[in-house]
DNA sequence: GTAGACACGTGAGTC
DNA sequence: TGACTCACGTGTCTA
């Protein structure tokens, strides 16, 4: 309905570019997420002291405009060491953009580029410390979803100027739209001042001085100052039934709210620059009162968080622990590979990916190789015995030998081998030693009195095991013997005379 | 200036987000970079029958408030599936590396700066609006702080203004007009209620009618835009810690954190599970899929944007190349780990690292048993040889032995253990001789050797078979040594001592 | 709420 | 130089 508020940012809006782009800032971006006439403000350039008495004259100006107002020209929004600030600079957006249209979306698309760097740049931990931010925001809630009238109002509101195709989010046009910052013009003093000088005209007038400014036109300035003031006034006095009734006084619904920008409309709003309706008429709600409220708050927040974000130590604990947690884990696997790439055949890559695939392969050829094996295996055994499978019998041969206890040292086992016949008797002699001696000499001399005992029995075949060749060996020797044919053979005395040929041997 | 559309706009960003949230989706979004009023709609959740109708409800409140608009219902964004995205074919990569299409590719990018943008934008990272103390800004107090927010569900989701500059980077003819596909739209529009109030209110109202909906109220946006403002501002690095201090009474208590979408968002989404669109919806949805896809896909890659004007195109493409390899090669290495895992006994946890040491184990005890396997095969093949000299294996080995002559009496073999190691390196020296005398002589013979050279060699095992298939006994023996460490072993030299040692036992 | 697993994009290094 | 691999820190999800 109104759009003083509008009018009013826009004007300060050039004045604020005004002053910085006076200081050698080369990117100014107005932020007006926030109900007009509040704004955020984000200028590159070095932090300097030159920056810093803008800074101060410029929170001066607010001051005098807004004797409530603590308008907070966050400082540190300068991405001076920021290296993925891009500086914008028209020329070389000339010559990147080969028509108009280009140029446009290349402007747009590194402005934005710009931001969310500088986002980045800016925030990059959010770490909001313990308090309630809510209290430091001082947001105020919804009061009642229930309210009447201002359901409606917001939902029919919106606003943006939608014929300038060329608004930006973040005006860098201000360098392109905006000849008339006239740091050029060499005298730009307001030609108006009248007796009664506020505040904030001396300090812009002060300023203009110092930098040779060219301020926003009296007219506007005036108007502004005066609704500004008023809107303080009123605000001061207000009660929520100003909201209600400025909504409720809302005659044209679909008329130009085009100028009201309802918290809604989230998107970067363009500041039309130039832009300066003569309406003059005041609009001051509760809403908008409550909004720069919530913008002052919100610049302190911001403070408050650069502040900290600053200081604290960029890592938390948490995150810490899960970058070294994590770091361990990539350790872990590592080693991993390495050790499967150690069982592989040496030639393998030590790449990862063809260690995986190799070590597939490999493992493939393995089970091929088991399963062929097996088969063959199978094969022979069937082949071998179709009189005696031995496996099974042997060990049930074994369990059934009754010989003494496991743990001995020496353990001698004479089992007769199934396929033996009564022509043609084969008996099996294990032996389990325990031995610290190795395993050859226990093999020799029982094969030497084997040799002495020759007409006994002879060698069919024998088998010799040993397990842990250090220190203790455990040794498993099998003889399969074959008894000779009319020789007398006395079992238990064979027993014996073994158990004598490696007694000593036994540990 | 007709602000009709953008009035509406937010009108229609408001039904839709009640018609949605009705129906339980959790997350809705209307983008509106397009031109108004073109906008783009994304929501979560299952896409149902009720998504379908409510989809459906959508076009024809479109239809009714703008007869001319072509609005799309883009259905089923859902970002459930985490773990999958879209992967970009190889012919688009190269269409959008390549120089020619350079233009697109920029285009493309802006997309997805504007997505990022939006994103942040849209999507609060944290919930700001805790308690409002306002007493200080004489701001009136909400009228119970603690309350459990009515109102959130309208909180759940925002709406752009669609007249933001970034709509000019949608100026895109192919995306932006989209085809007429709403004639066929099935059900009847719903009832417009006549005389002053517009029908896009009395479609709401008829809708919350139906649905118990709550519509948002004013206050709700304001801090919901507050908080989309600190969130983009805090955003980049979101961690959920910071709500510990609001946790206790969040004002929006049911705000999904499914809504937080970061822009460090990593994978893409799939949008296209469950989709289901009707048949009447399908071109377009195709459409505005395909440019999505590519928009979503590309969001990411903001940093090429950004390389894209600090330098030139070159290494925008070869970063782009670069991730999108890395991509491939992640892939592939998964697909290596699936593979392998396959391979393995099912059994086996999924997990990486456990896989990599269960594979190692498991290929460690394939190798035993290959040995074991073989050597087994080994036996019985010496065993079953005298029997059936005819076999082709006694060829076979005759022919690999590189020994003289076939029917030589004395063969000596010596392998290498294939589970030896370097440093513990096994060898099995196989003998076979053909002999008058019996293997008892041979055997001890060998042994007594053996014992000559323990320094250089162990014995581990051995194994003698003697056959007598005729006259002559056929003897096969095997030892399994263990080349003791730091001996200088020379194999040539070992074989011709134990041929030495044998030699005058074969006949 | 915390520990672990994964995927991501990116910088660095290597051939 | 470019193609490629790897490590890193981070974000997200799950148990």
């Amino acid at each position: 309905m109104d759009t003083t508020f509008l009018v009013d940012d826009v004007t300060r809006a050039n004045f604020l570019r005004s002053v910085m782009q006076s200081f050698g800032c080369t990117y100014v971006c107005l932020w007006s997420y926030l109900q007009p006439p509040n704004c955020l403000l984000f200028w590159d350039g070095l932090y300097n002291e030159e920056n810093n008495q803008a800074q101060r004259l410029f929170h001066q100006y607010c001051q005098s405009v807004f004797p409530v107002s603590n308008y907070d020209c966050v400082p540190g929004l300068a991405f001076k060491n920021s290296q993925q600030y891009i500086e914008l600079n028209e020329s070389e957006l000339q010559r990147l953009a080969s028509n108009e249209t280009q140029r446009q979306f290349y402007q747009e698309a590194r402005i934005k580029i710009n931001m969310e760097m500088e986002m980045r740049n800016l925030f990059p931990v959010q770490d909001l410390s313990g308090q309630s931010p809510a209290r430091e925001l001082n947001l105020p809630l919804p009061t009642d979803p229930n309210r009447p009238s201002s359901s409606s109002s917001s939902l029919r509101s919106l606003s943006m100027d939608s014929q300038d195709s060329s608004s930006l989010m973040f005006n860098i046009p201000s360098t392109t739209h905006l000849p008339e910052t006239l740091k050029e013009v060499p005298h730009p003093l307001p030609p108006i001042i009248p007796t009664t000088t506020s505040p904030h005209q001396q300090a812009m007038r002060a300023f203009a001085q110092i930098r040779n400014l060219q301020l926003p036109t009296p007219e506007s300035e005036d108007a502004v100052m005066t609704r500004a003031i008023l809107a303080v006034l009123t605000a001061s006095s207000s009660s929520p039934s100003s909201s209600t009734s400025s909504s409720h006084h809302q005659p044209q619904p679909n008329l130009p709210a085009a100028y009201r920008i309802t918290p809604k409309a989230s998107a970067f709003k363009n500041y039309n620059l130039g832009l300066a309706p003569s309406t003059s008429q005041m609009r001051t709600s509760l809403r908008a009162q409550s909004m720069l409220k919530r913008a002052i708050s919100f610049y302190k927040r911001l403070n408050v968080a650069r502040r900290e974000h600053t200081l604290a130590s960029r890592p938390t604990s948490t995150q810490l622990h899960h970058m070294i947690s994590e770091r361990k884990r990539r350790e872990k696997l590592n080693e991993s590979f390495l050790a499967l790439r150690s069982l592989l055949p040496p030639g393998t890559k030590k790449d990862k990916a063809s260690l995986l695939i190799s070590t597939r392969e490999h493992l493939r050829s393995l089970k091929a190789q088991v399963a062929e094996l097996s088969e063959r295996n199978q094969k022979l055994e069937a082949q071998l015995l179709p009189a005696a499978s031995t496996s099974t019998e042997e060990a049930a041969v074994e369990a059934a030998s009754g010989s003494t206890a496991a743990n001995q040292r020496l353990d001698i086992r004479i089992t007769p081998v199934p396929e033996s016949t009564l022509e043609d008797r084969i008996i099996d002699l294990g032996l389990i030693v325990t031995a610290e001696s190795p395993m050859l000499d226990l093999v020799i001399r029982v094969l030497e009195f084997l040799k002495q005992v020759r007409n006994n029995v002879s060698l069919v075949s024998m088998e010799a095991n040993s397990r842990i060749p250090e220190s203790a060996s455990f040794n498993h020797l099998i003889f399969r013997l074959r008894i000779i044919q009319g020789s007398d053979w006395d079992e238990p005395a064979f027993r014996e005379a073994v158990r004598r040929v490696v007694a000593d041997l036994a540990q």
